[in-house]
DNA sequence: CTGAAAGCGCTTACAG
DNA sequence: CTGAAAGCGCTTACAG
């Protein structure tokens, strides 16, 4: 009866603890009291806690999570900080990755995940507003651009925070693949296939990821005494349209790389199409590496030989790590985590 | 000072309207009408203002939404529920690109996004106290099959609701290509061709796109007068491998189909690589189409021929809707979005 | 076994 | 111009 009485259209009115009391008769505390079988609530009687529970069903009763967060202090809710891109930010098959990772995490823990994008730069403040305002428990931080002034800020307000794929020096809980390493290997790879004319198409130089491939490119050249010719190091924006670009600035020039190694998948991808596209062959004519692994490597023709990163092992472990320290804070620290070649058909010795 | 008394270790303390205003020396209702800047506050001395004004960027306050969410009844986070799946729930680039929309357009609007994720079958009653606990103001259901119980439930709830990719009969608002316009371009682009022997590779039958597209390729195979053959006709998953496969039963047959239709593009991916593993050609020997047009349909060798979704103009369109609905009480009702061929290099008239 | 009370942090009429 | 009070919906000691 007075469940309605509040009822106005267009406005979801869900029964409240007082109406589930008070249909009862008793004291809202008690309801609540056995709604969340609470340890005190192990002395109500049966006939109450029966009559209770009857009620809350009839009333369709289900607890405010807002209320309840507000008194507990935490919401089970984490926040994602996707890379800063300029637009279509969820886009891309290396967060989506990344994104999955981090979902199947939180959801073994009972955790929802919050995207916050409201990272325009015109209005900075709502960001802050949605991630300091005590909606999330903690946050997640995807390649953030090396002058993002979010980092230090966050960690200045001590919200829990991880960081996937960001720079060591940056703060202090990075998890994130071992870039020179991996680039090593790749190099390594091309030099072993007898390359000595090697490209670097890198990505957009504020981001860690794309900085650190490109400065271990250079060092891994000159460890190994390969030449390096600048007309053949390019730079892009970690997308297909930007490699196929960069490639075709490279394709310009009248003596050609046999090899290119590109600081992710998806220029890699754009590094292909540019070279089929002027009637050159991949791997006969120039050799092409990624770096990522994602799943399209290997249905792309030729298949793209590439670093592989441990994705969602790297994300799995960031969201735990969070996770543990949220709930009992053991400390997140950073994590490097190894790259692998995968061999595929894109790479093969050079011709002459 | 007395800031300082609440800090725990592990345990942030944002400052509290309380703080500032016993900083000010005014009441936590003035510093809060003059931190809002709400009407009432026109009428505050400019001394108070700027006291508290200047004492709460000092503390470093930030309102607790979750403390005005609770007083407002809204929260200006959108849920989202994804195409259910077994696992990895968030690849696929069709969800990406769908996610991708829906934020495009949550974040014009200033709504956070949150990824329902405890659709866990062994405890439904999670994923509702997730949607149901207040704590989003509306949601968006992705691909629901058909079996789903949450959709009827989350009406009867009333949770603002909008669903994408789903059956116009399952509710009333539903935003989804027209998959029967659409499918019958597509195979009357393979009859143009000159193609009477049509396979067809269907997706999960308990999937509104799959079934309908399925039941679609049946009326307009009959319709056409073109004979169907059931070795030509497979199930998978709407993933790659499950294309694969489906596409490898096919193959086993003596008499191939000249073209095959494919439910959506990952399953055309699988399928060419089938193909092309068995030393046959795209599309010399045989062509195929897909459904979705995913970006990776322009980068594979053979480009993929396939049908394209407006994506990103259903997704904004679905979450404008609801967000109409929310914030004004504009009902939001179905849309049926066209549909179109995009003619690639998979699809060629057929040989003999 | 059960209830009155205080509190989570904020906002908003309503008085002064 | 400013503050006391009530309330958002819930939980949790603390009394009885």
């Amino acid at each position: 009866m007075q469940t309605r009485e509040k009822r106005r259209p267009n406005e979801r009115s869900r029964a409240t603890l007082k109406e589930v009391a008070s249909k009862v008769g008793v004291s809202i505390c008690t309801a609540s009291v056995v709604l969340n079988n609470s340890n005190s609530g192990s002395r109500v009687s049966d006939a109450t806690r029966t009559a209770v529970i009857e009620a809350a069903r009839e009333l369709g009763y289900r607890a405010n999570q807002i209320a309840r967060s507000l008194h507990a202090g935490h919401t089970h809710v984490i926040g994602v900080v996707p890379a800063a891109t300029e637009t279509n930010i969820l886009l891309g098959p290396h967060l989506q990755h990344v994104l999955n990772g981090i979902v199947n995490e939180t959801e073994v823990h009972g955790y929802d995940l919050s995207i916050i994008t409201r990272c325009d730069q015109s209005r900075p403040s709502d960001l802050l507003d949605a991630l300091l305002g005590g909606r999330m428990d903690g946050v997640i931080v995807v390649a953030p651009r090396s002058n993002s002034r979010l980092i230090p800020l966050l960690r200045d307000e001590h919200l829990p925070m991880v960081v996937i794929d960001g720079d060591p020096e940056m703060c202090d809980n990075i998890y994130v693949i071992d870039n020179d390493t991996s680039v090593r290997r790749a190099i390594q790879h091309l030099v072993d296939l007898g390359h000595r004319n090697i490209g670097h198409i890198a990505g957009p130089q504020d981001l860690f990821a794309a900085r650190i491939r490109k400065d271990a490119f250079f060092r891994e050249m000159s460890r190994l005494g390969v030449p390096l010719k600048l007309e053949w190091l390019q730079v892009g924006v970690f997308n297909i349209p930007s490699g196929e670009d960069a490639m075709n600035r490279i394709l310009r020039h009248d003596e050609l790389p046999t090899a290119v190694f590109c600081a992710n998948d998806e220029m890699a991808f754009g590094a292909i199409r540019a070279i089929l596209a002027k009637g050159l062959r991949v791997p006969e004519d120039i050799t092409v590496v990624g770096f990522d692994d994602v799943p399209f490597a290997a249905m792309t023709t030729p298949t793209l030989t590439t670093i592989r990163q441990p994705v969602d092992e790297i994300a799995r472990a960031a969201t735990s790590a969070l996770i543990g320290y949220i709930e009992e804070g053991v400390p997140i620290g950073s994590r490097t985590f190894p790259g692998s070649l995968v061999e595929r058909m894109s790479s093969a010795p050079p011709r002459r």
